[in-house]
Parts: C-alpha cells; structure tokens; sequence
DNA sequence: GTCTATATAATGATAGAC
DNA sequence: GTCTATCATTATATAGAC
C-alpha cells in the first residue's frame, strides 16, 4: 500500500533539448500548478528563461496557453492510464500518481483545475466517477463490496466527496500561493484513513430508520413543488 | 426534513434606513458572495449606491472591508446558533439557514470563505466540526449512532466531505462569476442524499479485512521513514 | 524565433473640493 | 460625509527591430 513506484513508462521528456515552445509549456504547467492561475506570465516566461513577449508569440493568448497546458497534461494522464490499463487497480491510479515525483507538477495542475472548474475540471470529475464505479463493480462481482442502489451515484458521491475533502485541506492549510501537494495528500491520509475505513466498514447510523424512510420518500414523493 | 423555515429571530436589518456605512458593508457580502473576493470595490460602491471613494474612506482598504464582512457574517451566525441553542440539533442549522430566504447571502458569503481559505474558513471548518461531534455524540449515547474509535477525527472528516463535496459542486456546475447557491444545496440533496445514507447505513466493504490490516498496521508501525 | 519597448486596460488607493 | 478627478501599479497584449 505504501510503496508502489511501479509506474513503469516514460517519464514524460523534461530535458533542456527541448523546443521553447515545449519549454513554455512545461513552466507554464510548472506555474499553473504551484501558485494557480493567477500566476503573471512574466514569472511563466522567467521560468522558461524566455521573454514574455515570446510566450504570447506561441501561445496567442494567456488563455490559450492554459488549455494548451490542460491537453498536455491530460494526454499524459491517459497515457499513464491506458499504459497501466493491465493493472486491476485503476482506482488508485492517481494516487500512485501523486507519489510518484516526476509526476507531482502534473497532479498540482490537475488540483488547480478542479479548484478553479472549467471542461477540465469536470472531464476529471467524470474519470474519477467513472474509475470508482468500475472498481466498486470489480469488489461487488468479486463479494468485497456491498451493491448499491445506484452505483453511479454511489461513484460521484466517492468522487465528490474524496476529491472535496482534498479540496477542503489544501484551501484550509495552505493559504499561500504555494502547495506541498504531496505533503497535502499524506496529511489527508494521516488524519482521515481511520474515520473512513472505519465507516466504509461499519456504518455511521445504527438502525436503518433514516434510509428506509428516505426510500419511502423518493418512491412516493409528497408533492413536486417545483 | 424539508420544510422546517424555523428560525426564529430577527432576519438581519436590511432595511434602508442605513447609514451609509452599513449599507456599504452589507452590498459588499452581497457581491464577496455572489461574484467571490476578486470583485472590484467600484461594484460594491455602485451596488452600495456611493462612489468608490466613500467605500475606502470608511474602511481603509479592500482588505479591511472583507474583514469587517466576516465579523459581521460571523456575529449574525454566532447570534443564530445561540438563539437555536434549545433545538438540539445543531449541525443542521447551517442546513436550515441555507434554505431560508433572507440568510442567502450570509451563506454564499461564507461558502466564498471556505473557498478562499483564511481564517475564516479554518474557524468555520473546526466549528463544523464541534457541532457535527456534539451531534453523533448525542447520538451514540441515544443508541442510534455507532460509535468511534476516534470521534473527533470521524467528525472532522464529515465536514470535510460534507463541505468538500459541495465545493466541489459548485466549482464543477457554476464556472461563473455568479453563484446560485440554494440551487446547489437542492442538486447536493437530490444528487448525494441516497448514497450517502446508504453507506452511513451500510456500510461500503463486505468485510473487516481492509479495516484490520490498517488498524494492524498503525499499531505496530513497520519504521519511520520521515 | 526572439527580443526590447510600449500600448492599453483594470484596479486599489489618494487628493482635495464641497 | 461624500463626491470628482487622478495617480500608481500591475497585467495582458502588441509593434517592430534583429
């Protein structure tokens, strides 16, 4: 659980024979994931050791260079995905991705556009539903994993609510510009793997009162006063 | 649980007999919570119905209005609670609150806090906190909650969740600068409510296996690597 | 392709009249 | 207390030389 550096591909390039297009967009995602998008396009630009003139010469426009940074970032999260696609485990994907050091820029990046939304943000969203889902489909077939009413619902509700307490931690304790995003993950380990196991295995409420009523409120609602 | 509109007191003086000074105050925890801290003075001034100049003139800074906003918004919550302090069911005040019509704007306020960071946003997160353990403590001594091995960090990571998942909604469903903020509270319920109960019924795991080998593993912990 | 120099726009803040 | 006018700063973006 602890040590799993078994993220075998290529280490995406980041050597210094790069174009400077390349090289802009490698400090601009650099940028983007330390200090958010806020950041000046003169620090993106000094980053690369370039003017910023030149990043606008490439780019066009701030904008643009932000997605062309989210479509860089996402294509090497599909690569690291489809390339690991033979291990059972997709859900944890991201999160040996988040320990693993040469990918800790683009997790910072992928953090920042979950906290800023936009197509990005929910695009990941939905991955992460979507890989919870299948996982949790894998441990109901294989009888470690309660079924659900609704998977797809119970999926976002993992997704939202794993994703959101992150979210939570780093907005509390880091109210700087700049985030430890590894240190941010451990301390979320740290402080909530006890209280989650404990209630993923034995519940929160000790009598079914409140979901069965729940149930028998959805299947015969009131009135829709909508 | 759907209609109870009750609180009592006093809806905050909104009235426009102000001075002048209060009536810049309350326009700017409209627009901090409507459009979030980046809004420019000169529409919390227009808002307000003065020039720009008057809103700097009486707090200084923007800085320091968003101060006095917070001691505001904290001083009318702070009177909510005590207020309802004969209802025992504290943690879901916040819930009422967000559904009642004229505390709207307190709650995107502080939704914009917790979103920002500060320490505003860490006060409300350990206030969450306390109430939400004062609550499943009640609650276990009744026999309807179960226990837990550590209480404080089992409520801790349910206002991370709970608040986290709705940071996430927003973020996800609203990329722009205005906020409708029941209407999140509403897609929340309708999205979440099933699944969540179902686990805090249910549980998610089939067995203690997972559960065991962590608390195993925190009890004789192999070597400190840090 | 890459740079220096500059235009343009937005914003927080100030000066001083009334 | 309140306003108009303005400043100073910062940011994105452009022009044009090399």
């Amino acid at each position: 659980m602890m040590n799993m550096n078994s993220i075998s591909g290529k280490p995406p390039d980041r050597s210094e024979d790069l174009t400077a297009r390349a090289r802009i967009r490698d400090a601009a995602v650099d940028c983007f994931g330390q200090r958010g998008f806020d950041v000046p396009v003169r620090e993106i630009a000094e980053r690369a050791g370039v003017s910023p003139a030149l990043v606008m010469h490439h780019f066009g426009t701030k904008a643009k260079l932000r997605v062309a940074c989210e479509e860089h970032v996402m294509r090497i999260i599909r690569e690291v995905k489809t390339e690991s696609i033979t291990t059972k485990d997709q859900t944890t994907v991201l999160h040996h991705l988040a320990e693993a050091e040469e990918f800790a820029p683009y997790m910072a990046f992928l953090f920042r556009c979950l906290q800023a939304g936009g197509d990005l943000a929910r695009t990941l969203y939905e991955h992460m539903a979507a890989d919870i889902e299948a996982y949790l489909d894998a441990g109901v077939k294989a009888g470690t994993v309660r079924p659900s009413r609704n998977p797809e619902a119970r999926a976002r509700w993992l997704a939202a609510t794993g994703g959101g307490s992150l979210l939570m931690l780093v907005t509390l304790r880091h109210p700087g510009p700049d985030v430890d995003f590894r240190r941010v993950i451990r301390e979320w380990s740290e402080e909530f793997t006890l209280p989650a196991l404990e209630l993923y295995t034995e519940g929160l409420l000790a009598d079914r009162s409140m979901l069965d009523a729940y149930l028998l409120y959805v299947s015969d609602p009131p009135e829709d006063s909508s």
